[in-house]
DNA sequence: TTACTTACTGAAAGCGGTTTCATGATTTGG
DNA sequence: CCAAATCATGAAACCGCTTTCAGTAAGTAA
């Protein structure tokens, strides 16, 4: 099943037409070697003639090189993590690269890919994206030899950019501590499954939480940490339920803008006021964010994505040898969700 | 440079492992032809003790394939297109097939994917999304004898999956009539620019405005024709004009739910209640339409993508041959954003 | 027993490039 | 004016797989 059938020109009818050795016709293609300037000529006019485009998939298996970058994302179609795609593709799209989309939505998916995506004879590099890579991942990487690049997590082994979601935690929760708030909440994602939303960066954003109300000398209240999956219809359900008890926070700052809007339909549902009986702080800056009017946090999504691919393709040009890390900055972007609380207790 | 370092043991060398020849591996491997019992299981065996995997860059040499679908799609980021990228990564997943995003977002980068992506030796099929192709487009398609399969667009000569804008546009608006309304904008992208969010979705979707218009024996007004760039806010501006003039419309029927928001915070910022002042509908039901309470038509975004990539496979495995056409229905999801004119006039 | 299938199997020829290596043509320079 | 170095070039090997083709061994029919 030799599919010669209509195969287009090769590089030998190129050679044959320009009376020259196909080696001549690569050396052209490629500069890779001086050629005399009418040889080079002659070439070049066959190759027009013909209107020749030589075959990827020849020089992949010639070069021992695949040209492809394989992303690994956990639903892709979260608009935060479009953001970093769309960084990404910024600067792919003018490389010599393609890159492939692993969508993650399950473990198995996630296992699956992590042990069959990074050979190089599949991907030239890997750029994963949000999801925490363990020591024998990494072990396996190394095995493989594909350069990784972690964008959203961080491994000492690999080079990475991140957020400095503890100092993204900690900003936002010093803002409603400014504003005169005491009884502040936070809203997560579930901090024990490794696919949720936000793993490490529900984590981190509790440290700088934590740290913020320490240094403030507010005591941390256990229940005050509300968690719970990321979706808004669940978000809603479950601070119905807190912001109904007797000493209900004044403030909530939410892990991410998803769950902000959760929660302030929760308060909508109860008959508060937002941000008069409840401040409310999201972290994401989403699309709607503004429209809405949401107090947030706002991250480098698309910066994030560009750097990744950046770093690796100096990686794969033979710079950058040792890991390296990269922290993006994080600002809050204030609107109108947020202040002071009615009754300063 | 030949990349020789570490790159995995090859067929040859479990061909000699087991000491078979390497015909019978790659026998084994593809069962193209019987192998007999014993030898079968002594190449399985030095497979697996090799911990081979065959090179996919010179299976696709040898085959003449890439096992590559391309995907031309116009800003992936925007909601509706992930919604669709995500149905056709729901079948590409399971596939042999990886699939490339080529992504864009210019003229030219459309004229550049559309001569350099659809090559047999770039692609086994290219699915192009939302963007309408041109006679000359489909002439190039056919000489590089690749299939193409359209999603959301439509030409004669190729196999499409669309949504039956016409009707949609119109069960909209007999939406609107039905509570009375007489004074019926329309709001939409800009026509005559084939890269707007919604070429021809927005000139069907007037279609089936007028169409519903004079079957109720409203006179098309073109005054309440409003046309602008996709965006929010420009709507917002636009549709501030709009809804100051003297002799108002009593209800918008918005081509997207982004000119939908556009079109309500416009209203917000005069002052008009809605649905109470002014009714509105939108088009997509993105996922925030719900949070707004936006009544809006529904498309079936992830199923297109699916069946677009179902058909794509159907074709390349050889069925398929004549280009067929398939409709997917199109719903209207009724929130509160519309209810009778106030003073049906 | 001989001729004729049938079932497996290995050697070798692609697929379409890149790169090494040897060679003939030119310079260079002593 | 001849040896030595330089330059340009083509032939051939190779990347790792699939497939054809021909041949061997075993099975069947006469």
């Amino acid at each position: 099943m030799s599919k010669s059938a209509s195969n287009g020109p090769t590089i030998r009818d190129v050679a044959k037409r320009a009376n020259v050795g196909l080696a001549t016709v690569s050396r052209v293609l490629n500069g890779s070697a001086p050629v005399a300037e009418d040889t080079r000529n002659k070439v070049l006019q066959s190759i027009s003639e013909l209107n020749y485009t030589p075959s990827p998939t020849a020089r992949k298996l010639s070069l021992g090189k695949t040209f492809v970058i394989s992303i690994i994302i956990p639903f892709f179609t979260r608009p935060s993590f479009i953001e970093r795609l769309r960084g990404i593709d910024s600067v792919m799209a003018n490389s010599d690269y393609d890159f492939i989309v692993f969508n993650v939505e399950t473990m198995e998916k996630r296992d699956q890919y992590f042990s069959t995506v990074p050979r190089p004879d599949r991907s030239d590099g890997v750029i994963i994206v949000s999801l925490p890579t363990k020591d024998e991942d990494i072990e396996l990487f190394r095995n493989k030899r594909v350069p990784v690049v972690l964008v959203d997590t961080q491994h000492p082994a690999l080079t990475s950019v991140i957020e400095d979601s503890v100092k993204g935690g900690d900003d936002a929760t010093q803002h409603l501590i400014e504003l005169g708030h005491k009884r502040i909440a936070y809203v997560s994602d579930i901090l024990h499954d490794p696919l949720a939303h936000n793993y490490t960066a529900s984590r981190n954003r509790l440290m700088g939480y934590r740290r913020a109300l320490d240094r403030a000398g507010i005591a941390f209240n256990p229940d005050y940490h509300c968690f719970c999956h990321h979706d808004r219809p669940t978000t809603r359900a479950m601070m119905r339920e807190v912001l109904a008890r007797p000493i209900r926070p004044t403030a909530v700052f939410c892990a991410s803008d998803t769950q902000a809007l959760g929660t302030m339909e929760a308060a909508r549902d109860l008959g508060l006021r937002v941000p008069e009986d409840l401040s409310v702080v999201g972290y994401d800056d989403i699309e709607i964010a503004e429209y809405v009017g949401l107090t947030t946090m706002r991250q480098a999504l698309f910066e994030s994505g560009k750097r990744g691919a950046e770093l690796m393709l100096q990686h794969l040009g033979g710079q950058l040898a040792v890991p390296h890390v990269e922290c993006l900055s994080t600002d809050l972007v204030i609107r109108n969700t947020t202040c002071p609380p009615q009754d300063p207790t």
